[in-house]
Parts: structure tokens; C-alpha cells; sequence
DNA sequence: ATCACAAATGAATAACTATTCATTCATTTA
DNA sequence: TAAATGAATGAATAGTTATTCATTTGTGAT
């Protein structure tokens, strides 16, 4: 634990409250999440979220945002990167899905805590749908290519995103839920299956 | 509306009260359910709930257990029906899984409130794991059957349970975060695209 | 009809927690 | 070095909500 100054640039003040957040959800579920805990975990004192964040609501939004962000930021590497094949980026695309950074469980449970109150939180809703839709539109285009590029005939690239997308949403569950039984490891195979079924000629060897 | 009479036996209250907090958990969220909400919606004193649960976390553990129960015992009665043939029980639970029912957003509203509490309550997580495992094991075995009837030699039962249950999952989040974009039986034709790609012979005929 | 019992009520209480803001403290500027 | 600035603190406050329990109400037995 190195010493933190006293004083540092709002930004920062503001990512490790956030961070803090993200662990006290996933440690004491969103409904057990209190200013107390958060600041404590932070190593701040009480009030510091009133002065970076105005209200807890807020902190909790921007910590939808901040992780919506950098799942879409990360995915949008992929997408718009020159280097990368279709096959490759699709590849890169599940490796991020199940990569250490978001396929982690303090974040996992941050999510599911959040897709938990969507129905009732109209902000939070709108924060999920936003990256959602641009994320399938994106990954559609991919499958659509794909298919173009290697003569695929009857795939079709909605129905393929759909699925794969609520696979990969589910295999999350199964790591959140049962840990034990699942590794990230194990759960990009799974996804990769799918993909096979689809893609026999890009996706079959390793 | 139909008048109630003012007493009622137990069981009665206790199911009318679990239901009244399902609505409400859809409603409100569940860091957002209080008691008076609960039992204004069931048209109850405040006292009820402590008199028939004793605690909020009881009523919320048995609301909790209540979901999974209807669940789980919708899935016995498919997989102990000696009516139906194999593929017409994997047909069933498919049906079952996107049935007015089972995917009502009400009730989806409700699991992934749970679920994303999960991690930091023990209890919830006890309840979820045992369904889970009871109902991986019947899947898997229907699929190990189908394949050793049918002669499927690639298939790998296991691997297409945990498959399926990931995208049921996957697709019942779905219908929680953009009801606009899918009703169930959208979803439940993308569940049935990806047992055809298992099953050929089988799934192929609607 | 009366009594005894159990179910249900809701005002009062006790506990908790978000928010405020006067004060403290460290850093920067002159 | 001293003054000015604004970030950070945390005790106090205000608001919310689970829980209690004395009272009320309906039901069934005698």
C-alpha cells in the first residue's frame, strides 16, 4: 500500500472511488453498498463522495458508465483496428470477453447487480441499451463479412450475433455463480464452439 | 378486485405476499423494496410481513426460493413424464424455458436481482447453485440419451448443456433489457437454431 | 348470543444511512 | 515566509425504513 497525497487531481479521485465502488458492490451486493463502506474501502473520508460525486446515485451511475465504457472501448479497439483480419478480430472479440480485465468477478457481479434494477432505473437502462445496441450492429458486420469473404451460405450473421452474444452474457452468469466449476479458460471454449457451428472453416482449429 | 376476506390460512398470505414482492422487486428494484411498499401492494397492513416471515430477508429468501421452485419443478415434470419420447422432452424444456411463465419480465426482473446479490450472500448463492446442478445433470443426461439413440457421434452432451443453459440465460436478459427488440418467441427460435446445429435430424422440422 | 382465539392492523420506536458544512490541512503563489 | 486557495475531513443532521406490540377485528366453538 503505498501513501496516497492528501490532495490529487479530481480524475483520479474519482477512478479510485469508482474502483472502490465496483469492489463494495461485488463484497456487499448493491442494496448493502453504503457511502460508509465505500469510502472506507477507498481509505477517504466520509464526505469525499458528496464533493466528487454530488449524490450516491451518481456514483453509481458513473460506475455503470465507467464499466460500459471500457467493455465498448476495448471491443471498439478490436472492431476498428487495420491490422486484424475479420477472423482474427471475431477472435480477439471472444479472447476480450473472457480476458482477465472483464471476465472478472467483482465486475461480473457489478453488472448483474445493475441489469438487476434495469427494469426499474430508467438511467440505467439507458446507459445498457446504448452500448448494446452499438456493440451488435458492430459484431453483426463482422459475421456478415465473414460470411461474404468465405462463401458462407446459410449463416446468418443477426441471428449469429444474437446467440453468441447471449451465450457469452450467460457464461458470465455460470462464472459468477459457480466459479468452481467454471474458468474463463473453459467458457471462451464454450463460446468458440458456437462459433465452429457457424464458421466450421475459421473457427475449427485452434 | 375481488374482496379478501380479512383472515386467511397462512400459506395463502405468505404465497399473496411473495407475489406482491415480485411485482414490487420488478417495480422498485430490490435495494429499492420496502415493506410498506410490498404490503400496499398486496393491499396489507405494514405488520403483515414480520408477522408471517418474520424478517424482510425471510420474505426475500422464500420470494427467492419461490421462483426457483416454480422453475425447477416445471422442469421434473417434463423430465419424469414417461410420455414423452426424448426429443419431445428437449422440446418441452425449450418451450417451457420461453413460456409466458417462466419468461415473464416480472419474474426475470426478479433472478437477476438475485443473481447479481449472489456473490456477497452466501444463502443466496446456496439456493441457486442446487437448482442449477440438479437441472445441468437431467439436461445432460436427455442430450447423452438423444445422442446414443439417434447416433450422433461428435456430440458432446455436456458441453451442449452448459451451452444451452449459457444462451437460455443469455436470451431471458435479453427480454429483460430490450423487450422492443425481442418477445419469447424470438428467443426460444434462437435457442432452437443452436439445438439444430446439434441435432440435425431432429431439430430441423419445426 | 357470547366467549375465546387467532389474524391483522398501524402508530410508535429504534436503527440505519445519505447528506451537509464548519473546520482542518496541504499545497501553491506572491 | 506568509497568505490564499481549495481539497479533504468527520461530527452532526435529516430522512428513511425495518421492526415491535398494544389494540382491533373477524371467526368458530359452545
Amino acid at each position: 500500500m503505498s501513501e496516497t497525497p492528501r490532495s490529487l487531481p479530481a480524475k483520479t479521485r474519482r477512478k479510485q472511488l469508482i474502483k472502490a465502488t465496483i469492489k463494495c458492490i461485488a463484497k456487499n451486493g448493491l442494496s448493502g453498498t453504503t457511502m460508509a463502506d465505500v469510502t472506507k474501502l477507498a481509505g477517504l473520508s466520509l464526505g469525499i463522495v458528496n464533493l466528487h460525486f454530488e449524490t450516491k446515485e451518481k456514483l453509481l451511475v458513473e460506475t455503470l458508465r465507467f464499466i460500459t465504457d471500457e467493455y465498448r472501448n476495448g471491443l471498439d479497439k478490436i472492431f476498428f483496428n487495420e491490422n486484424l483480419s475479420t477472423e482474427e478480430k471475431i477472435r480477439a472479440h471472444v479472447a476480450f470477453d473472457f480476458s482477465r480485465a472483464i471476465a472478472d468477478r467483482n465486475k461480473l457481479a457489478v453488472w448483474f447487480a445493475f441489469w438487476g434494477e434495469t427494469k426499474s432505473r430508467p438511467t440505467y437502462h439507458s446507459i445498457c441499451a446504448d452500448y448494446i445496441d452499438e456493440i451488435a450492429q458492430n459484431l453483426t458486420q463482422l459475421f456478415s463479412i465473414l460470411k461474404n469473404e468465405q462463401n458462407y451460405q446459410s449463416v446468418d450473421p443477426e441471428l449469429v450475433c444474437t446467440c453468441y452474444t447471449a451465450l457469452s452474457d450467460g457464461l458470465w452468469l455460470a462464472l459468477l455463480l459457480t466459479p468452481k466449476s467454471f474458468k474463463a479458460d473453459d467458457t471462451k471454449t464454450i463460446a468458440m464452439h458456437y462459433l465452429k457451428t457457424q464458421f466450421p472453416n475459421n473457427f475449427t482449429m485452434t
